[in-house]
Formats: structure tokens, sequence, C-alpha cells
DNA sequence: TTGTACGCGTTATCAA
DNA sequence: TTGATAACGCGTACAA
């Protein structure tokens, strides 16, 4: 059931029920019934690949995350497809694992779908990368991380900041002797955790005992943890609330005690970090919140509004999981 | 850039340049160079909605879960994905909000998206709507659940029988005097599960302490298990990992210890169920395994091979949280 | 106010 | 092997 059948069907021109559906002025109220009349009886729907084609807005957002399953980024798509589907908007989803290859293989794949937008959360900006993306003509908004050569959007937390306000906040209650479980060195956003560490430690004149996570499993927590036990350290500072709830369980196995044994605090704020035994402290980056900002930010730039990159807050959440010493 | 400036580009005609594209037979070597060349030279990539609107094949899967921001959904998205995006497909992803005018909406959307096939976790079936569901011509999986009149393959997990498990499992154990904390009334999914306590109480000739949580949050479950707290029972079952957990934190927040004054079991296995303090004894849904198949499906029906409901197998998870007594 | 005819960027059919 | 030309289903000038 096309356009055409139902104006041959209500005895008007295809223009008329084109007219009638997107409610264009000057239409008589005798037509406009005998139309809406024909198109209800056979529940009309126009076909939105048709009239994308010729709008140029297919009223689709592409959304690119390293990986959906992850507590943090279904909570980011949360807050976009909160703010989207409101405004009439379907999502686009994929999933990058990642992989910067399929990073840029997807964005093509949105430009050729035509999608009014792009929400990207990267992994890695390298410099040429951060290029491309400026060259882009799609509207795009990046989502967790900043570049200082990115010329679009961004909504984004300082990570640095965040891992500097956790190594103060752990000196504050007396640790001296901290480790630190790095997330694996590829991602940007682990590099600028450990980064934060590394500064904030020589700023405080101690050391840190840093391992990597092999993955962001909990399961690299755990073996993480595991190269930790034997040396002489008093806190765990893990890259993500992910690696320190695997860290927890570790210690836990061994028959120690959280916080009295160890001190434990990660970052992310993850849903369940509160209800752990004990709740774990941490850094909250709210990322439904920057899923929904994001959403926000993309519908200004398709709308040719002003928009600014925008970094949002972060709070540090005291819970059982640290102790003084 | 399109096709036609290509074959003008090149000196052939559009049908050559899209015979060339499409790997068509019958095209000159010589033909075939020069119009690879003007491609490659100003990247030209083909508009997909074009394309699709005479191939009636947009290369797109449709997901309407009912909340992508919980775990088990996230996981069912993350397991099609893995399939799909290998086949080429892309992830249309809808959030009904468990609300069945809008997943009829959606449905409706779909259709109108012209995707080539839906995969669909409804939170209620009644029957009106199987009667719609079996009425769409796009091919459909549906995900979570099965009704006998449904007339569309599912890819679905036994509700009821998990619960009768679960049951069972605790009578073995010697626990005779049962809370169970409930999904809210409105999920189909809830009402399965509270089935199977109910014929299993029976059947082993004991009685069980119903309470319902308010809604699917970690909270829900700390406030329901609240309610239970002044009952005498010695083992709590929640309709949901997410429940329990919240449950457990309540026990805790009490000075109490798990499973020495209460054995307490979830449904589903969270990635995370396995991790906690204690570890959560609970039935394996495999979820992302759930969307693999799904996906899978789908596949096949759009290729119109035959395909059949599935029942997915469940596994009891037994961990500390439960003790004999 | 209404209808005709063309364009959107492809694929597919049919001649050449 | 190639190239016109007609679909695909819709918006929209422009004319009536």
């Amino acid at each position: 059931m096309k356009m055409e059948d139902i104006a041959r069907l209500a005895g008007v021109s295809k223009a008329s029920v084109s007219r009638v559906l997107n409610n264009k002025p000057n239409v008589s109220p005798i037509l406009k019934e005998k139309v809406e009349a024909v198109i209800k009886e056979y529940s009309y729907t126009p076909n939105l690949l048709a009239q994308a084609l010729n709008t140029k807005a297919t009223k689709s957002i592409g959304v690119l995350l390293p990986a959906i399953g992850l507590d943090v980024f279904s909570s980011i798509t949360e807050g976009i497809s909160q703010v989207l589907s409101k405004e009439g908007y379907e999502l686009l989803l994929a999933d990058s694992g990642g992989n910067l290859d399929k990073c840029k293989n997807y964005l093509e794949v949105f430009k050729r779908k035509q999608v009014d937008g792009i929400l990207y959360f990267p992994t890695q900006l390298p410099e040429d990368h951060v290029q491309y993306i400026n060259s882009l003509k799609i509207p795009i908004v990046l989502i967790g991380q900043n570049h200082e050569k990115l010329e679009k959007p961004a909504v984004y937390f300082s990570d640095k900041d965040a891992a500097v306000d956790i190594i103060n906040v752990l000196v504050k209650t007396g640790h001296k002797k901290i480790a630190y479980i790095s997330m694996p060195k590829e991602h940007d956003i682990g590099k600028m955790r450990l980064e934060g560490v590394k500064s904030a430690v020589i700023n405080n004149g101690i050391e840190a005992y840093v391992v990597y996570a092999e993955d962001l499993s909990y399961e690299a927590g755990y073996q993480a943890m595991s190269q930790i036990i034997s040396r002489d350290v008093t806190a765990v500072f893990a890259a993500m609330d992910r690696i320190a709830i695997g860290a927890m369980r570790y210690i836990q196995d061994q028959g120690l005690t959280i916080p009295d044994d160890y001190s434990v605090i990660g970052i992310d704020d993850m849903e369940i970090s509160k209800m752990l035994n004990p709740r774990l402290s941490t850094i909250l980056f709210d990322y439904r919140l920057s899923g929904k900002r994001a959403g926000e930010m993309i519908l200004n730039v398709i709308e040719n509004k002003e928009v600014h990159s925008e970094l949002l807050e972060h709070v540090f959440k005291r819970r059982e999981s640290v102790k003084e010493v």
C-alpha cells in the first residue's frame, strides 16, 4: 500500500495525500476528511525510507560504543534513548569492541545510512583519527573524552583529575603504600587515569605499585589482585569499579577483610557498587547523564544551534571499603 | 557525490558503475578498472537509503527490549550484535520500558523503517498482542518467552521450571520456611516464576511467604526484604538476582549474615552474582546466548529457512549464599 | 485549493 | 559488454 493507492481510493492526487499526511496548509476540510478516512481504513503509513530519500532526514542517530554489554555503556545508551526517543529519533547501535578500524568502519556505515547525527564513545583518539572526525560533515558529539585538537563538541569526564582525587583521598586517609590496577594500555581512558595516579603520587611524595589488568572483566581484576597480594600495601585503587570488584573478590577469597586488611577503591560508581559487601568507595561518573547531555547536544547541532563541549563533574563517594589508617 | 557523477567522471553509464559496484558479471576488465579508479579517487560509497528503496532490503534489524540499561538486556544485545554485525546487519535499538503501547508503536516504526527483521523481548503477551504479532509480515523472533498461540519462532527460557527447581533445591537443603520476593505483577515473566513457586510449594507440602518488589531495582529488593525480616523464614528466594542483591544488602545492613541467618537465592545469574560476598546462588539463564540464537534464527527466517522455537536450558549454580539447615 | 511532473540515488529491465 | 530508461515511494515546485 503506497501513497498512490490511497490517492486513487480517495479519488484525489498523490500530492493531496502527501499534504494531508504532513499537515500542510491549504487543504480543504472536505478533502482532508476523505483522505484521512481512506488512510485509516487501510491503516496506511508512509514508507520512511522513501521519505528520507528526499527529505535527507532519516530521524535516526548512530550510536557507536566500545561494548554495549558493560554497565557503563548501557547506562549511556539508556540516557541517549530517553532523550532522543522523545523527539522521534531512532537509535542505530553499533559495538566497536574498542577496535579503531571497526570504529572507522561503523562511522562510514552511519554516513551511508544517512543518519542525522552520530554519538561516539571512542576508546582511542590518535591525532589522525581526531582529524578524521573533524572532517566529518554529519553532526557528531563525542562522549567520554575530549581532545585539544577536536573541533566537535564532546561531553566528557576528567579521568585524570578523578584519579588524582582518589590518590589524594587515600593519602589523606593515611594510606602511603598504595597499589594501582590500571586498565589495559590500549585504552586512552586508562592512560589518563594512570597519568593522574602518577602525578598525584609524586605530588604526595609517595610511590604506587602499578599492575595492569588484562581486560575489563571482573576476572582481570581478580587476577591483577593476585599479583598485589604479596606486596606491602594498605590500599588498592582500581581504574574501574569492575576491576575493583574482581580485586575485592580475590582479597576476600584469601580470607582477608575489606577494609581491615586492604582498603579498596574504584572509579565509575556502577549501579551495583553501593550494594556490595562492603560498599565500594568510588568516584561517580554519571554515565546516564552523559548520554542525556550528548543526546540533547546532538539535537542542537542538528538544529544548527551553538554547542559547546561540556565537562561533567565527578563526585567522590565515600563508602565502607576504605578505612582510615 | 552520487553514482551519476562517478559515471560521468569515468566516461561510462550509471548502469555500468552499478554493475562494478555490485560485482555483476559481464563487465570488461578495462571498464571495471576505470570505474574503480574513479570510485577510489573520490572515495565514493553508495547511498544505502536509495539502495534499500528498490532492493527492499535495509540490512538492518529492529531490536525491541524492555530496558537496555539492565544487565540481562544489554547481554542479549551483545549476543545479537555479535552474530548480526558479522553478517553486515545494523541494529535499530528501541527501549519499550515494558510498556505495551510503546511496544506496538516501535513495532510499527520498525515496519515503516523497513527493517529486514525484528527481535522482540516482550514483557506482556496478552492474546490480542500475540495475534498482532502473528499477523506481522516482517520476519520476527521473540526472545524471553513463548506463547502457545504464537506462530512465530521464539527463543525462550522456562521461567516456571526454574522457579520450581529453586524451591526444590531449597527444600532439599532443608529449608521449609521460605519467603519469595516476586517481580511486580505486570510482568508475565514474574507471573510465571510465581506460578512455579506456588506449585512447587504445594508439591513439597510447605508454604511460602510472598511479597512483591515495587520495580526491578536493587532498592526494591532492599525494601521488599524489610517486609520479610520480621517473619520466621530461613531462606529468601528472589525472582531476579537484582532483587536478591538488594535483599542481601538489607540483611547485611541489619548486622545479619548470609547464609547463616538467611539463605538467599535468585534467578538470572548476572555477571556480578559470582563476585558478590557471599557469592549468590542462582539459576543461570544465558541471556547472551539467547541473543545469539535469536540473531541466528532471524537470519534463517529472512532466508526462508525452516525455523523452530527453542527452549534454552537453565542451570542451577550452587554458591555460598545458601546453606544446609 | 488541487493536480502534474520531476527529483531523491539506487537497481533492474530491455535494447543495442 | 554496454547504455537508456523505468521503477522504488515519497516530497515539492509549478501550473492549473
